[in-house]
DNA sequence: TTTAGCACTCTAAAGCTTAGAGTGCTAAAG
DNA sequence: CTTTAGCACTCTAAGCTTTAGAGTGCTAAA
């Protein structure tokens, strides 16, 4: 479409783009000038600058200010300008020193930990979805007699998950016809993802064995109650305050608007699933993103993986201007730490 | 100590505290002489007033302007002037209607939706205590193999709670063996809460059992993991953007303090746990906390029980200029509901 | 003891001033 | 044709001043 840049016009929107993710304030030619020796006079810079904003990659906030990028310029300098180097030793350091704390046994702590890391080190918040049960593959059922009136049913996946439930039984049942009813069940449902177990398969199911035994429809409750629950998935929030810190959020009134955003789980999962199709890091910027109330926000997010299936996403969250390439390269690493360790 | 207030400055220190609760703005004389027409004059209302102030149950922030209630003052109220109504019609279908939503099976999201209610109930903070496991009574150990290499051990109390966890066993065990150490554990343990399952109780069975059997040195991780992570119980918070509401937290730094609190689960515990000895509601104005992060708040306490336990605590956190009569009755409410939901 | 009247105080909001940063344009230099 | 120096101009943020309004405390009269 447009011309491609000159290169001079490229190094003056990376200045301007590095220098106001630093700063926060506008930059002007001076400082583009001095503090990237070029050899060019402010003046001229300053004339490329115009340019710049007549190509829609720099903004100026009024007459007499400096440049800051626009969300075009943002897009612009992820795509063509942004280099991204390793982390820093001591960053590296830091986050796994944090990741390789002891008591992370559990998925859920393995998350909330990871959600935690990935905001301190970002400065942002982060947002990690829990594995997808429903993307999980049927593994095994279970029922235990706890007492007279009451078993306890586990269904296990493939990928870790356990889920119990107590159940009232309303008939006694027999050792064998239980051990029968489970062996059935488990040999139909082997291997299927529980998205693959629909209702009416349950339903096909219950009738199968209602001919025999009345009794295991709580069980059934069980595996109905994890389809409907899951659906939606939690999602951990970590440094919700961190956006306090962000210059772009001291009003008010937008704080509110971002808490209460935070607050509303169902809809951080669609933000979240939204990305989740695609295949590495994605980069949301702004106007970019589908969500109403994420628009004036840059979202970045990456996929993991246990034993190559994509079970759920990664996410930073931050205001327009946020330091692109270090939270990409954190996210990175993160990423092919969950990918690693929930594999195990 | 100071003599009895007279009526008069009783119903005045009232006017002037109900007025600011509702109105978040310093009380002039004039104010208290319309509104409350107790046939005097503002100038005679004012004399009373800066008697109040001399007794410390007002204060005023600067010469010319209106007078608030100290601490003292709303001590006073609360202790001697506030009248506990019920709650209105609307308030109590709004409660019960919320409280009485379907999928209200699993403990958690008892909770959760009761922290929920209470904060939109009263517009505050809520922070409810999930129910202390530690608590609880042992019921039963199961260990239900699941393959060659792996069982999952699962640990019920008296209160409804099912822990479990998979376990990796290095060498394979018979179901008669595994049947012999799980009844011996049952039998050992059985009624036993589970803070008085201390590590030296376990290590002592231990020793018992490993005479016998060397394997089942996982299951006592479980315990010994829940002993742990127990010890710090969930805290579960509603409403935390409702802060942003009272003009109070209108300055973004002490809107940074309470987020960073709400996000500090272990101290948030130890608050709630501050109050749970005592029977009914309680309420702590400001410096009345022990704990500096919330003394510029009130906290309004009650506990739950199951069986008549004592199991957790339910609170709202507000500013000190908050409806207490209201946020009473609400919590009232709920603590009755939740008396009752958990026990069945 | 209560009240009217009045001078006084204080704040918050609105208006005004100013310093500083940065621009855009022009004309000269390379 | 490109680059640069110079300069007038613009805009904002911060500080200062002014003012209206609310409320007080005191005094003297009822």
């Amino acid at each position: 479409m447009t011309s491609p840049l000159s290169d001079r016009k490229k190094q003056i929107l990376r200045a301007v783009v590095i220098n106001y993710i630093k700063t926060a304030e506008p930059v002007g030619s001076r400082t583009v000038a001095r503090s990237y020796r070029m050899g060019l006079s402010s003046a001229t810079i300053r004339n490329e600058m115009a340019d710049l904003e007549d190509l829609d990659y720099l903004d100026q906030p009024h007459t007499s200010a400096g440049r800051i990028p626009s969300q075009l310029g943002y897009r612009y300098y992820v795509d063509n300008l942004m280099d991204i180097d390793n982390l820093s030793a001591d960053d590296e350091m830091a986050i796994s020193s944090s990741l390789s704390s002891e008591k992370m046994r559990e998925i859920e702590q393995i998350i909330i930990n990871s959600a935690r890391v990935l905001s301190s080190a970002t400065n942002q918040t982060s947002l990690i979805m829990g594995p997808q049960f429903r993307k999980s593959a049927f593994r095994q059922l279970r029922i235990l007699p706890l007492d007279d009136k009451r078993s306890l049913v586990v269904l296990i996946t493939d990928t870790g998950f356990i889920k119990n439930k107590v159940i009232d039984m309303q008939q006694q049942l027999s050792q064998a016809e239980l051990h029968q009813v489970v062996s059935y069940l488990n040999q139909k449902l082997y291997g299927l993802t529980i998205d693959q177990v629909t209702t009416s398969l349950i339903n096909e199911l219950k009738r199968d064995l209602f001919k025999r035994l009345e009794i295991l429809e709580q069980a059934f409750i069980l595996l109905e109650e994890s389809l409907k629950e899951e659906k939606q998935i939690r999602v951990f929030l970590g440094g919700t305050t961190n956006i306090l810190n962000q210059p772009e959020f001291k009003d008010v009134d937008k704080i509110r608007r971002m808490l209460n955003l935070f607050e509303q789980e169902p809809l951080l999962f669609k933000i979240l699933e939204d990305t989740s199709s695609e295949d590495n890091i994605v980069v949301r910027i702004g106007a970019e993103n589908e969500f109403e109330a994420i628009r004036e926000c840059t979202l970045i997010t990456g996929t993991y993986k246990i034993h190559d299936k994509t079970l759920g996403t990664v996410g930073v969250l931050g205001p327009i201007r946020m330091d692109y390439s270090r939270v990409i390269c954190v996210l990175r690493r993160l990423v092919d730490y969950l990918n690693q360790r929930l594999s195990s």
